[in-house]
DNA sequence: CTGAAAGCGCTAACAA
DNA sequence: TTGTTAGCGCTTTCAG
């Protein structure tokens, strides 16, 4: 805490910029000198100073994620990617996470919550087209996530529609007919959820069948007590589907549970689909069929986006294209819709 | 970015001081003043450099938080209730993982890894003594988890050979004899294991029963997989225990699975305990009976021991004794245990 | 109640 | 190759 430059310089007789050049690994300093000023080093146990540096360097080294809800595995897996991302840019991560609550969503995109960062992941839920128009603060932004904003700032995401259409596919390839979605909202347009339910709309119209409302169950948030809610309350409506596609794969897990409880079985009685492929469903008593999206790659694009323009920022690499980048999915079969084999 | 306290000021055609007074809300300020420079503040769109704020006052708002693995559901949630609370203190969360790793904890511990922080919270796995003993950064640092230290640093952990023997209590309770240990590490003496293989041993010697190694599984890690592993290597060797206590909910469930697959009933033909209580327990096809350890509780203590240590560093405060916590825990119990009703 | 000036620890011109 | 010096933007005595 209390040793400096300047006292590692005076203990060992030379000037604070041999002993700066020494610990910046600066190149043209004897070995000599490298050894008196490291020895100096040592004997008082100096240690640099990062806050000074930055403030010097107008850079903090440090970057934010900002997720909805660090209990959903899928961003808690996603999060410990970033954090080892970032760490090979040598980059450390402050993590918030926002409850997918639009005005926490606002505070952390402008800043508010961590202001001593040199750039932002955020993964947005309810936040609005406007609120990001209005952004004041100049960290480089990325966006995660199923949102979709016409506004200058990278946004990583797995094609929604398409991968819903995938699961879809999926279970109609399997012969089911009566595919309900489970994790809708209804409370906002433009929702995440709003994609999937489109693709799911859009494959079943494809296929020629309908896709009635009646097949539609809307969650206020998507954990597994939200999805066993939704299922819960669509077989009390006397809807009795015979597959299930989930927003996310807790839903799913909730969902089946239900179903278990209702004595129905999975895959025979109602196949489902999740979405997210956390660890989590590769180890119920039936393993949860899903789209994954490949969160290592998301990681590290994120990371990629924020460090590269921080990078670039001395000149107008700044105002750089914004990109739309979109990440590989695949769809995992397993036992919920296949089958113990 | 580029406007500075001093672009406020003469904006404002005042001084410095001034603007700073405004911004830090000081009492003497008339308020005439306080609306002549709120105003160029505004129009300026000045926004404090907090890096220069820190490097004064020598503090930076950040903790950091280090647990093994996000990818744990325990930990995450335990993360996102840190978060919360630090940022009821106003301070904001950097979260590390070490993966248990004793090079990545002694790093972090010494602050290497994030060398910008005010206060460390760290959940160790296999961190030693010495590790500690000789750590040089001065920022305040508390232990999580079950390791047990002889050193000057508060600790908060539940008594996990009290929660070990609670399970085990329950478990014989329920009339069973051959209760399995899935989790154990042989490699390296005092591990946050150790603990609750203890509290196995005790209870089941209590009890007057034999505790023998043919029993107990040991596991290189504490997820899913290696929970499966364990439960088949065990049946695999022949043994055919009518009840499993698990290290913690990860390796119960990747061990009801393998049980699932072999055609046992869970707990008709063995009866499963695990420990943390993640909300995963709560809604697998058989639901699991586990150890919950107050997350809520533990976040608050955590963060509390670091701020209140960052507040007292003046006086003598800062060598305060080193206290000991333990959260309360409870047995939660489910239908790994009890059946389904 | 407000202004002037020193300096937190470091980096980067510029000199030597 | 090494030393000198001027700040980065802010807080904070100390005057006024």
């Amino acid at each position: 805490m209390k040793v400096s430059l300047k006292d590692v310089a005076e203990h060992a007789g030379v000037s604070i910029k041999t002993v700066s050049n020494v610990v910046n690994n600066y190149q043209h300093v004897t070995p000599a000198m490298r050894a008196r000023v490291q020895q100096a080093i040592d004997e008082l146990g100096y240690r640099p100073n990062l806050t000074a540096r930055h403030l010097r360097k107008g850079r903090t080294g440090i970057i934010a994620l900002a997720v909805p809800e660090l209990g959903n595995p899928y961003f808690a897996e996603l999060a410990g990617a970033v954090i080892d991302v970032a760490a090979e840019h040598e980059y450390t991560v402050l993590l918030d996470h926002t409850g997918g609550r639009r005005e926490q969503e606002v505070l952390v995109s402008q800043g508010f919550r961590a202001r001593v960062i040199d750039g932002l992941i955020l993964s947005p839920i309810e936040l609005e087209h406007d609120d990001l128009r209005e952004r004041s603060d100049d960290a480089p932004l990325v966006l995660l996530g199923e949102r979709e904003y016409d506004l200058p700032y990278d946004h990583i995401a797995i094609d929604n529609v398409a991968a819903a259409r995938t699961a879809v596919r999926h279970l109609l390839d399997l012969g089911r007919t009566r595919i309900a979605f489970l994790g809708a909202r209804t409370d906002r347009v433009n929702q995440p959820a709003q994609l999937r339910l489109h693709g799911w709309r859009a494959e079943l119209t494809a296929a020629g069948l309908a896709a009635p409302d009646s097949l539609v169950a809307p969650t206020t948030g998507w954990d597994h007590a939200h999805g066993a809610a939704a299922m819960a309350g669509l077989l009390e409506s006397g809807v009795r589907p015979d597959a299930v596609f989930a927003y996310n794969d807790l839903i799913a897990i909730g969902a089946m549970r239900v179903l278990s409880e209702q004595g129905l079985r999975v895959p025979e009685d109602v196949a489902v689909v999740g979405f997210d492929d956390i660890s989590e469903g590769r180890y119920g008593a039936v393993t949860l069929t899903t789209i994954s999206p490949d969160k290592q790659t998301i990681a590290r694009l994120a990371v990629q986006s924020v460090v590269g323009r921080l990078l670039g920022t001395a000149d107008s690499a700044q105002a750089g294209e914004a990109r739309q980048i979109r990440p590989d999915f695949s769809l995992v079969e397993r036992e919920s819709t296949r089958g113990r084999v």
